[in-house]
DNA sequence: GTGAAAGCGCTAACAA
DNA sequence: TTGTTAGCGCTTTCAC
């Protein structure tokens, strides 16, 4: 493979800026660093060059230079992009917007893949990783990184020393909970997604200790089940069956909120007069398109990607954190609750 | 900033392993590279040191003497995911997933930002660039890209020269037309996006040419709105009152495809018996959710993500493509057709 | 105030 | 078969 050409010689180096401008290259390159040892004149004579000639330093060369490679990498399983393109927006904003690169890894969910693509990016040298999954489960942590610094973000590490930041699930439980609460519910249920998902017990044991606060409980017991809307319409059928009298249901997802609000609706009990329902994840597309539009929770996904980066740029710059950094959630109210 | 430790003296060199080992670097480089000029014992030697050393080579120094950086740029306007991802994923399998880093970046829709990103990819000396849009208009082609080998997956560039990968409407169109026609359906309507998303235009166009074949027209007439669930139900109320004795209907995406599939189904008319519903994007999460699960046209985006990649590929081992790559979609049958 | 030279890690001529 | 050397583009002492 031959290298892109940029002009008549390939792309232009300092040396030719240099040549041009009648000075040596150690000029060139104070003048472009505004280095206090260089002559107004020249500077400018130099700098005027260099726009010229439109020459752009090989960051390569620098990188050879310093060691550092000002690009991290963004290590993760989620392929669907649910989470991933949050975290990677908030990281793309905190490093810069380009002046750190982000290389983009998708492991696949498969663990070998994962530890061909740590080795690449450490052959690329750079300078820190991130590491993003769409389970807020504790993940095994990154094994042979060599030194280099890792942030892990949504999907904290198994091992607490290390540098995690996650959603705060029970301060979004109780945002939820507590917004029933206020607008005058008190026979509120919660559906929720499979048992053994972490964020489906965390989710549900906050719910009841928020409602024990106001000396209330889950109205037929929390149900476990799938993160879908077909459980969701399930669900809350057997909840009319059951409790009839309820008038809130808090949701373990937006998908399910959405089958809870069809549900009700084909049940005849009108959202939010009648239910207020309240979902879990502010999916847009999801929260939306329901009838009517979903008050949900927000887990600040993208704040999660932002602060990950800064904390990783911290790391990278001799200063690590250690341990987990919870991100607070937050409401927002639409119309069915 | 410091550079990353690897150890007691920084990460290992190609000089450790040759003090290790005995021998000179060029030797060492020699052995790790497999050259013949090596005899098999040095090599041997070597090559166990340099394992034990847990030796990494520096691609950046390979970089600077290439003048190839092993990667290149994904640049989006898709801040949602919905195409950058599928996008990303082939090109990640088409680079060698990991062996061609790919560095993201998004526009966020604003061409200045988008200018700055694409010169912080040439000072990384990128090898090459994808670009990426979430509408199939085509887009004003990269400006000032020096000579870096430019490929356009999904959004095409304005310029027909240029090299653009892009989903086959007509051919997506004409196998959900034919699909419902082979279904015996002959009244078949559509419904759309706004007349002037060219997505629109162009499906809508297809469906009457397709239909025309078949000696058949869009009954109603093709119905411009919007790509939302609520246009589909309202649109499909109106159709039902203009012509009640449609049998077939073929959206222009996913969303309206479950507005008219919701619709129909609290009309009381159900689907596919009644009528057949097929939509387009096959959009995971929407198609499968509907009542019943949606048959759907795949633009197969994340093989215009891989053969993008390798036409990239192709252009920087200096055999451009030039001109508009057309990939065929396909039919995903679920229930609902 | 300016420039020559060394060096970042690696590979490829060329010499031994 | 092995080693010496130069050089990729840039910055940075250190002479001048």
């Amino acid at each position: 493979m031959a290298p892109p050409v940029d002009g008549p010689s390939g792309p232009v180096k300092i040396g030719d800026v240099a040549l041009a401008a009648g000075v040596s290259v150690a000029t060139v390159s104070k003048a472009l660093n505004g280095r206090w040892d260089v002559s107004a004149a020249t500077r400018d004579r130099v700098l005027e060059t260099a726009a010229r000639l439109r020459f752009r330093p090989n960051v390569l060369a620098g990188s050879l230079r310093t060691g550092r490679s000002f690009s991290v990498g963004l290590l993760t399983t989620d392929s669907f992009g649910r989470f991933s393109i949050p975290i990677m927006l908030g990281a793309e904003d905190a490093l810069g917007s380009g002046e750190v690169a982000i290389i983009f890894c998708d492991t696949r969910d498969d663990p070998e893949r994962e530890t061909r693509q740590v080795q690449a990016l450490l052959h690329r040298q750079v300078d820190g990783i991130i590491v993003n999954g769409r389970r807020t489960e504790a993940r095994p942590p990154l094994v042979d990184h060599r030194g280099v610094p890792v942030v892990y973000a949504f999907s904290p590490s198994q091992d607490p020393v290390d540098c995690s930041v996650i959603a705060d699930e029970p301060n979004g439980t109780a945002l939820a909970v507590q917004h029933l609460l206020a607008g005058g519910r008190t026979r509120i249920a919660h559906i929720t997604g499979p048992r053994r998902h972490r964020s489906a017990a965390v989710r549900a044991t906050s719910t009841t200790a928020c409602l024990r606060r106001a000396a209330l409980r889950i109205v037929g017991g929390t149900r476990f089940g799938a993160w879908t809307e077909e459980w969701g319409r399930r669900a809350i059928a057997d909840l009319l069956r059951d409790a009839p009298d309820l008038d809130g249901v808090f949701c373990g997802s937006d998908q399910i909120a959405r089958g809870v609000i069809d549900g009700l609706r084909e049940a005849g009990r009108s959202v939010p007069e009648d239910v207020a329902v309240v979902g879990f994840d502010n999916w847009e597309v999801m929260a939306t398109a329901t009838r009517p539009p979903l008050t949900t929770i927000d887990m600040n996904i993208d704040l999660i990607g932002r602060i990950a980066a800064q904390l990783l740029l911290g790391a990278i710059d001799l200063s690590p954190t250690s341990g987990t950094t919870v991100v607070p959630a937050r409401l927002v109210v639409r119309e069915s609750a």
